[in-house]
DNA sequence: GTTCGATTGAG
DNA sequence: TCAATCGAA
């Protein structure tokens, strides 16, 4: 009778739940990765994702055959046709018990379900794991028992729950047979074409690799650095821990075990808490999965037709020499700095006033690193729809970010080349005291009376 | 029940 | 200053 790992957004040997409950219970055991292209677009994945995620399963397959363990690809179009393949797969192969780490999106829920259900009737073992976040989903609650819908708090008793549990890391697997022959997805499937050259290298040791060398180069410096993107500043593990080439619990323990303190890694340590804050909303919170404002009354909000300004957005022809400069850096490479991603979102929620949700969706289209938790998360943040939402009035003004974080211009000259002979100074709003550079165009919106004009609508909320 | 601290700023 | 809101005290 053989086990079988079911992986999904999991894609690493350490620190695996469902991976190292299958091995630990029986031999042999066998993998099992499903390629389903038409819930992968439904879901808004981009091609940089897809790309990262089918070279990192082909990078496990290769680890997890030295292993003894063959992960087969199934292929399927949707979720729904996916479970066929899986239950034939389990009859075929004789599959006694089926381990899975599991997610939180509302369809992977109903996914997970439906396969609990019908493996289950045919007399399948089915264990799930929770594992996608440091504390356990649902674990981090008020003293009422309520979800938290403020970070700080839910940040404080995350803090004190890693220090009463000391949690350890699940170790890899070690043999489980006589090594075997590694099969290979290949190539991009049909929607998924043109993904930008990757930003990181492939594989689980080069993630591990890159954890380390941030530990000892950046980590330090991190809370002092972070906001500025032409500086390398961030630990860029995103893509990594987006689809579980790395888990969260792996960095905090690295971190604590590289003996750095201060306010830099603490800083960092708190990015990994917003991760689990968010995974917790989404599981706490369905509606938010379906494209759902978490502040229920703000779906009152009337936004503006997306039309040629959220082209422009898109493209990077706002105007704004900083919203310009992150939208490239998005489209280009499938990354954008954090502070920029704050800063692009608020331009496009509160200045031209197109609904978030629209801003969700692009960013998930172009992300190596699209995380619905974290993705809708931060939106809703920008947009004032969301947790611990900053207060309505509270609207960037992207010039003054751009001045502030990206002083001398230079992220800003690396991306929008047309800009890049401006003077520090005239480069952050180069419609204001001067010619405009040929092919820049003139900003598409009035910052100062948009921002009035957005709060307005938010205040009318309230009458 | 009430106060108080805190909240990835801007004008 | 502006100013909303959650959670803890």
């Amino acid at each position: 009778m053989t086990e079988l790992v079911w992986f999904r957004n999991d894609l690493r040997l350490a620190d695996n739940a469902a991976l190292t409950a299958a091995c630990a219970r029986s031999k042999p055991v066998k993998a099992c990765f499903l390629v389903t292209p038409g819930q992968w677009q439904e879901h808004d994945w981009s091609s940089a994702r897809v790309q990262f995620v089918l070279e990192h399963a082909n990078v496990l397959a290769r680890q997890l055959a030295k292993l003894g363990i063959t992960l087969s690809f199934l292929y399927a179009d949707t979720f729904a046709e996916s479970l066929d393949k899986l239950e034939a797969f389990c009859k075929q192969h004789q599959i006694a018990g089926l381990h899975f780490n599991e997610e939180y999106g509302i369809n992977e829920r109903r996914r997970d379900k439906q396969a609990h259900d019908r493996l289950s009737a045919l007399g399948i073992r089915v264990a799930k794991y929770r594992d996608q976040t440091v504390a356990p989903v649902g674990q981090i609650l008020t003293q009422q028992n309520e979800p938290y819908s403020v970070f700080t708090p839910f940040s404080r008793r995350w803090r004190s729950w890693i220090e009463e549990t000391q949690p350890t890391l699940y170790p890899a697997p070690s043999s489980m047979g006589p090594e075997v022959e590694a099969e290979q997805t290949d190539t991009l499937p049909a929607p998924f074409k043109d993904a930008p050259n990757p930003l990181v290298a492939n594989g689980e040791d080069a993630a591990h690799q890159q954890l380390d060398n941030f530990l000892e180069e950046r980590a330090k410096g991190y809370k002092d650095n972070r906001d500025f993107p032409a500086v390398d500043g961030t630990s860029q593990l995103s893509p990594y821990l987006a689809n579980g080439v790395l888990s969260g619990r792996q960095c905090l323990i690295a971190a604590r075990q590289s003996g750095i303190s201060g306010d830099g890694i603490e800083t960092w340590i708190n990015e990994i808490a917003w991760r689990d804050f968010y995974v917790n909303i989404l599981y706490h919170y369905p509606r938010v999965s379906v494209h759902r404002a978490f502040k229920p009354e703000t779906e009152a909000l009337v936004w503006n037709e997306p039309g040629e300004h959220f082209e422009a957005w898109k493209e990077g022809r706002t105007g704004i020499p900083i919203v310009d400069a992150a939208m490239r850096q998005l489209k280009t490479t499938g990354w954008m700095h954090n502070r920029l991603r704050m800063i692009t979102a608020m331009f496009l929620t509160k200045n031209l006033f197109i609904d978030w949700r629209l801003g969700e969706a692009w960013f998930m289209q172009n992300l190596v690193d699209g995380f619905l938790a974290s993705n809708n998360g931060g939106w809703q943040w920008s947009a004032s729809t969301g947790t611990d939402a900053a207060p309505y009035f509270r609207v960037f003004n992207p010039v003054t970010q751009s001045e502030r974080f990206d002083p001398t211009g230079e992220f800003i000259r690396q991306w929008v080349p047309e800009l890049a002979k401006l003077d520090n100074k005239r480069i952050h709003e180069p419609s204001k005291g001067g010619v405009i550079p040929k092919g820049y165009p003139r900003p598409i919106v009035d910052l100062k009376e948009s921002r009035k004009e957005a709060i307005a609508r938010f205040q009318a909320l309230k009458d």
